[in-house]
DNA sequence: CACCAAGCGGAGCACGCGATCCGCTTCAAC
DNA sequence: GTTGAAGCGGATCGCGTGCTCCGCTTGGTG
């Protein structure tokens, strides 16, 4: 295909380095990913790259220039997300009360999901499949787990609760957040009755055997190699 | 467009009742309601109906003969599936432990959404926007009420539940399945782990003060007029 | 200023979709 | 068997999509 440029006499960079963009191109790079994340919250990611591209005032080459498919925009705006999530786990750390550190992050979690449709799309599927994103995912879900395990120790929480569990109950959420409440006239705050059942459901008070284990991290990672589309 | 056709003398059928469709019409619109149950339980709502009429052996013509759209063929698939909620319904209200009705429903419905991906992402937004559903939606929505008025008069589920509550906890416990669980290798019942979090979180011991009153029946209704796509 | 590659934009491509059209086939009434 | 309309099927259409190509513009360097 196309040829990587000779490295230059003169303008000689060590290792592979990239090249710094210049001044405009970086500028409309910005636009783009602000534009796409816009748009991708507002029609999720089924949102036309031509929309984004308007909205951006760039045209479609300059647009997949910068991101050479329409899959590699959608995963930088949610890298975007996942940062504001990453954000949420930081603050969590720093609350006392291990219950209301869970509540946290939860919440903010969904917060996200009911703002952005194109996140709640790709959280679930994309999140475990992902290479690119694996690296950070499983620093959060680590940082997850201890949050967990202080709950569990404190006796705030199930203990049969695990950390792999928390991305499922949260995409659960997201699909009522996304779809049925935040796009309609009847409250769009309704997903936080369905997250404070949820929550419910993770108290010790509530706890009843559960009839499946959780997914160990490596049927997790394992999943992403044996998917079929 | 196309002109009816003047009732024939002799065939006459009282008030304006639909003719008899000839044996091998009835035989391929069958097939065609079957393919289509098969394809979009495998592939979503978003599978295309050239496959559709291929796996149904007949022509697209043929297809669009008897399900002028493609939404048209969708719900029809979906009332199928309703069916078998229907009966859940009913099998749920011969139990008696009232707990254990509600379980039974539930489970039930979550069931369907496992294996079938198309009734999982038309039942969420189709159930409450279509009007030809509404009729029979209501009718069940009355039944799940009285069940769950009865687990609440025992004292077996949380007061704060309202039966509006239920098709949307379904449909985040239905997310799950169909995106994150049955599709992949890892445990096709896991699922049934979440659901089990859900149906703790219903249990009157869970119960803490939910921040957001339940829709009433009048709002969700209202809903349908106001949808902007 | 002069220069040229880095960057731009939007016409255009290939594809897959839902839906239609129309000449041919088949059922069933007589 | 004859006949007419009900039914069939697949080539075809129009459209929207993700993506590419290529002539033109522009930034930054000597």
């Amino acid at each position: 295909m196309s040829t990587v440029p000779a490295n230059r006499p003169g303008a000689e960079d060590g290792a592979d380095a990239v090249r710094p963009l210049r001044a405009d191109a970086r500028r409309n790079r910005e636009r783009v990913l602000a534009a796409a994340a816009e748009v991708f919250a507002e029609q999720g990611a089924d949102a036309s790259v031509a929309e984004i591209a308007r909205r951006a005032g760039v045209g479609a080459g300059t647009l997949f220039r910068h991101f050479p498919t329409k899959h590699d925009l959608l995963l930088a705006t949610l890298e975007l997300a996942l940062q504001s999530l990453e954000d949420a786990i930081g603050h969590a750390e720093a609350l006392e009360d291990p219950w209301e550190s869970i509540v946290h992050v939860v919440t903010a979690c969904a917060e996200i999901q009911a703002r952005d449709r194109g996140f709640l799309e790709s959280v679930g599927p994309e999140l475990f499949l992902e290479p690119r994103l694996q690296r950070s995912h499983h620093a959060k879900m680590t940082r997850l787990a201890a949050l967990i395990e202080r709950a569990q120790a404190a006796g705030r929480i199930r203990e049969d609760l695990r950390a792999e569990d928390i991305p499922f109950l949260l995409y659960a959420v997201g699909g009522v957040t996304g779809q049925c409440c935040s796009a309609t006239a009847v409250s769009p705050d309704l997903w936080r009755r369905y997250l404070g059942i949820v929550l419910d459901g993770l108290r010790p008070a509530a706890a009843s055997p559960l009839p499946v284990p959780a997914p160990t991290p490596a049927e997790l990672t394992a999943l992403k190699s044996a998917h079929p589309a």
